[in-house]
DNA sequence: CACAGCATCGAACGTTGTTCTATCGTAGCG
DNA sequence: CGCTACGATAGAACAACGTTCGATGCTGTG
C-alpha cells in the first residue's frame, strides 16, 4: 500500500482567505466560548482552510489574539466617536469609559488583551487618544494628564479582569447560572466566623447577586471624583 | 527483546513530598520565569519525583496557581498586619493597597490570579477582609463599603496586570532592558502625526522612563480622594 | 506558454495538561 | 513475624495545542 506521506495540498479544495474574515471568524469563536476555544484548528475549519494558511496572515496566537481585540475595539471606537460631547470633559471621560466597559461585558474575553500592544492595536492607540484629549480641557500638567488616563483605563481593565474570569465552565454550559454561581460563594462567607470576619459578613447580603456594572460605575465614579477635585473643577 | 511497557514506578528511587514543599517549588518557578515556567514536568524534576504524583496535591493547574497564589499572599498578609495603624482608614488603606502592589511588582505573576478563587485563596480572602474592615471607620452604608474595597482592589489588580504583561521576551531573556522597550514604543508615538494624536504627543515624555510604582499611586491617590469626598472625611 | 512568487495546505514535531494503572512503603493488626 | 489496606508515588500513554516544514496550487506578467 502506497503511502500518501508528505504530499500536501493534494486533493482537498482551495480556499481563499483574507485578513478580514481570518479575524471575523476568529472573533466569532471567541464570542462563543471564550479564549480556549480559539484554536488555529478550529478557526482553520470554520474557515474551510487549512491550519497552516492562518499563519501567512499572523505571526503567531499572540498577535492573532491582539488583532482580534484591535478588529473589535474598532467598532467600539466607533460608538465613542458617535457619543455626544456635554461640554464636561469628565461627563464625556464617564461615558466613554461606560461606552468601552459595556463592550468588555459583552465580550468578556477583552479584558485581559486590550491595550496590549498599541503597535499592532491602532484603534486601541485611537481610544488611548480620544480618552487622553478629554484630560487637555482640565487644568492639569502632563504628567497628571497621562495618571489620570492610566488610571481610567486601570478602572476599565481592572473591573474587566474581574469580571471575565470565567465561573469553572459550569456557567458556560449553561448548567449553572451566575446568579447561583455568586450565591454559593456567598453562601461560603456566611457561614465564616464573624468575629474573624466582620466586613465579609457586613457586605456579604450586597455581593450576593451584585451586579458589575454597578460596581464598575461606583469605581469609575471614585476615580472621576478625585480626578475632578484634584482638576480643581 | 522485553517490552518494558506498562511498569510504572519501577527502577526508580521513590520521593516523599508535602503540600509545602510542592507549592514552594512552583513559587520558585514562577519567580524564575513566571507562568509559562511553570509545567508539571519542570516541577517534577525540581521534586526529584514523578510528574503524576502533583496531582495528589492539586486537581490541576488552576488549583496549583490558586495555590501558590495563596502561598504567597500568606506573608503579604503578615506584612500588611504588621502596619502601623495611623488612626485614619483612608491613610491605613493607602498602605496597605502600596504593600500589596509592591508584593506584585516584586512578583508579576502574581497579578493575574490574585482574589480569583476565594474559596482555595483562604489567605487572598483574609486581606479582603483586612482592607474591608477600614471601611468599617468611615461613614458609608454597606453597599458603598463594599464598592470601595472592590475599587482599591481593583487599581490594584488593574494596574498589576498592567505591568505584568511580559515584554515579548527581550526582557526576560535580559538581551534589551526594559528602559529600552519603553524608549522603543515612545518613538513609535512621537513618530504619529501630531494633528492626529495631540494627547500622546503631549504626554510621550511622561511615558518614556516611567515608573509604574509612580503611575500606581496616582492611580490609588485618585480613589482614595474621591472616597474621602463620599465619607465627608 | 513558461515562469515567478503569492497563497494554501497536509503532515509532522515538540510540548503541554491530564489520566490510567501499576507499584511501593508503612501503619495497624492477628 | 507475616498480612493487609491504604496513602502516596510513579512511568507511560493520550489528546490537544501552537508551530514549522516542504510541497503544491493558482494567477498575473513577460
Amino acid at each position: 500500500m502506497a503511502r500518501l506521506q508528505n504530499r500536501p495540498g493534494a486533493g482537498r479544495r482551495r480556499v481563499s482567505h483574507s485578513m478580514d474574515s481570518v479575524l471575523t471568524e476568529a472573533v466569532a469563536l471567541l464570542d462563543e466560548a471564550g479564549v480556549p476555544a480559539l484554536t488555529f484548528r478550529a478557526l482553520a475549519e470554520r474557515l474551510g482552510g487549512g491550519v497552516a494558511s492562518i499563519y501567512w496572515y499572523v505571526a503567531n496566537k499572540e498577535e492573532l489574539l491582539d488583532r482580534a481585540t484591535d478588529h473589535v475595539i474598532g467598532a467600539v471606537l466607533a460608538d465613542v466617536e458617535k457619543l455626544p460631547a456635554t461640554g464636561d470633559p469628565i461627563d464625556d471621560l464617564r461615558a466613554m469609559a461606560m461606552t468601552l466597559f459595556d463592550a468588555i461585558v459583552d465580550r468578556p474575553w477583552l479584558g485581559p488583551y486590550f491595550m496590549r500592544n498599541t503597535n499592532i492595536q491602532g484603534n486601541s492607540l485611537r481610544m488611548y487618544e480620544r480618552l487622553g484629549r478629554e484630560t487637555l480641557r482640565l487644568d492639569l500638567d502632563a504628567r497628571q494628564r497621562f495618571h489620570a488616563v492610566s488610571a481610567v483605563v486601570g478602572v476599565v481593565v481592572g473591573s474587566a479582569v474581574d469580571m471575565g474570569q470565567e465561573p469553572p465552565k459550569e456557567v458556560l454550559d449553561g448548567a449553572v447560572d451566575r446568579e447561583e454561581f455568586l450565591g454559593r460563594y456567598a453562601q461560603a462567607w456566611r457561614e465564616l466566623d464573624p468575629a474573624e470576619f466582620p466586613f465579609v459578613h457586613e457586605i456579604v447580603e450586597e455581593f450576593d447577586g451584585h451586579d458589575d456594572v454597578d460596581q464598575f460605575r461606583s469605581a469609575l465614579e471614585l476615580t472621576l471624583a478625585g480626578l475632578r477635585l484634584q482638576a480643581g473643577a
